[in-house]
DNA sequence: GTGAAAGCGCTAACAA
DNA sequence: TTGTTAGCGCTTTCAC
């Protein structure tokens, strides 16, 4: 074989591929037909349908996704928006939704909106320009992102993910107050009392009810609402967030609550520097559970995300809709997991990996 | 304004987004010439540019990708293929990919092969299917995509990105000699002399490529040669491996190169555990600079990869081939660059971040 | 149960 | 320069 790219395996769907005409002449009956045949639609008699399937197989035959999008007005591909495809949860909360949907005979055209709204705003057009089926969004911003969902919203069936903007569609989210009560549970069953909590005043909703969520379940401890940093969801804010702790005068939490992983390891790097002991003298806890917990040093306790789930349960959705265009909106709120590992204390391990 | 979408443009596209057949009708002129109006072909007065732009900007009209897909067999799409969209380094490609493309108006279809042979093949074929114009693929296998990739290579304008397998296609790699040759520079600048390496055997072009390239710095040197070990590219295979150096017998190497930053981080924790201090006796380098590296205790130096560049590169290269098909395939080669970071001793620091 | 015909939106080829 | 026609591949009436 002197070229890498030769004769190609001996005219086989060579320069054109089959297209439902040809299977048609092949099986002896008319293009229409055949479309029956295959869709099985039960009008078409046993023995043609045999026949229809076998020259379909012969020639390799698969129908032509665009033909049968502009006939029937749906693409069978669905659009993804998601935030920040960096932020280490979205790959694997996209790695969900593509085999998710994959299972389905449906494709993903992926956008990632670069954590801006503009940017949103136009690959959500865009990608309704491209007819998909549906859109399956984690919208960057609780409040400046609700226009473009709703214009969405008005035209194809719309699943929020993780991050809900106020819009009435499906939406999958989790439940971040169970979370906050699973994470303080679990640090004060190992006795810790003083809590503190460093998370991200970015307007996306997991962050605004995590705030929330906080406040609720230290409504009547005056010092742990006070020992709130706000700021955004990365390892520099952990890290400056931990540095006004060690020098504020006041005694260090033992228990210290991030409102992500990163936040949690850039302020176990600052502390432990200083020469404070985790877990021993503070404890701390991230949520995502995103690879980097298990890196940490210490392996970090945090509270993973059931992504699988997330993706299953919105590709459901949409087909559910995609049936029922006239259901109510529904919203399904999952459970997170905690994760012990070794930077809180391990009386109370729940999973260990 | 009361809501959001309240009216829209009159009856502009409302149920019905607006075809050329509107355009032109509002135009007084035939869809073909509005077509061609608005393609920016030159057969068409100038006044009746103006109008059927016009007439176009007024409903809001922007064409159907279906229909100039059905039409013209191309579908303004590039299909991508990652083999492993958790495996960090692929998610910051994905981004730079489409970004690139987004800029010159295509939209990415993403699939995700789940570090499987079987499955990129399938996508690629789901892909084919859906008449994507070009391809950008990671293979999985350096041997196994080989079969797959050809196949699509026949059939579209394919790049081949980061990973490659031996096929006459375009490709934007990584010039893993130099990376290695950065590396141990870096290394022999500070004095280090008891080299050893720990990398992948799996079957992909950079780990293969690394491992050649370790072997060819250190022809003269057995000891180096000696202290290979291959395994995957993952953490645990990092904390093994230096297991293994901890109880050979042998003393420590000084400098140890890993072939990606998960493996350095394994390898650094068990080394750490083990009363070893980084860099004081032992040097660790990585590759990828994934965000891992930064989070790393001690932060990790390690060899970062022009994700941008290749994206660029690659979009680049699709839409050159598109226009010029007959062209010599082009294999571009990129140049790592070395961050320095505390895992090595200091006096080199290249960059910090 | 099956074939015929029409048309989704677009544009290339041809005709005027 | 512009309009006409035709057809990409598919499915869905509507006849038979």
């Amino acid at each position: 074989m002197r070229d890498a790219t030769p004769e190609r395996p001996a005219g086989a769907g060579q320069g054109r591929p089959p297209t439902i005409k040809d299977v048609a002449a092949l099986a002896g009956v008319h293009p229409a037909t055949a479309s029956r045949a295959l869709s099985g639609a039960r009008t078409v008699s046993p023995e043609l349908v045999r026949a229809v399937q076998r020259a379909a197989r012969k020639l390799n035959y698969r129908v032509n996704p665009i033909g049968r999008a502009l006939k029937q007005g749906a693409s069978g591909t669905v659009g993804m928006v998601v935030p920040d495809i960096e932020n280490p949860f979205f790959p694997a909360l996209v790695r969900a939704v593509e085999s998710a949907l994959h299972r389905e005979g449906l494709g993903l055209f992926l956008c990632d909106a670069n954590n801006s709204v503009r940017i949103e705003a136009e690959r959500l057009d865009e990608l309704l320009l491209r007819h998909v089926d549906g859109l399956i969004i984690s919208p960057v911003d609780a409040e400046r992102s609700a226009e473009a969902v709703r214009a969405a919203a008005g035209r194809v069936p719309v699943v929020q993910v993780d991050r809900t903007v106020d819009v009435s569609t499906d939406a999958v989210a989790v439940d971040q107050h169970g979370m906050m009560e699973a994470v303080v549970g679990h640090l004060r069953a190992s006795g810790r009392q003083r809590f503190a909590f460093i998370t991200s005043g970015e307007a996306n909703s997991p962050s605004i009810e995590r705030l929330a969520a906080y406040r609720r379940v230290f409504a009547g401890d005056p010092g742990a609402l006070a020992r709130v940093q706000v700021g955004d969801l990365t390892l520099e804010w952990g890290a400056k967030a931990a540095g006004t702790l060690l020098s504020g005068g006041e005694p260090l939490p033992d228990a210290l609550i991030c409102a992500n992983d990163l936040i949690a390891i850039g302020a176990m790097q600052t502390l432990r520097r200083a020469g404070v002991r985790v877990p021993e003298d503070v404890a701390i806890v991230g949520v995502d559970d995103t690879p980097f917990a298990r890196v940490a040093e210490p392996p970090l306790t945090t509270v993973a995300q059931p992504v699988g789930q997330i993706g299953d349960e919105a590709v459901r959705m949409l087909l559910t809709r995609k049936r029922e265009p006239h259901l109510a909106p529904r919203r399904l709120t999952l459970a997170g997991q905690l994760v012990a590992r070794d930077s809180t204390p391990s009386q109370l391990k729940l999973r260990h990996s």
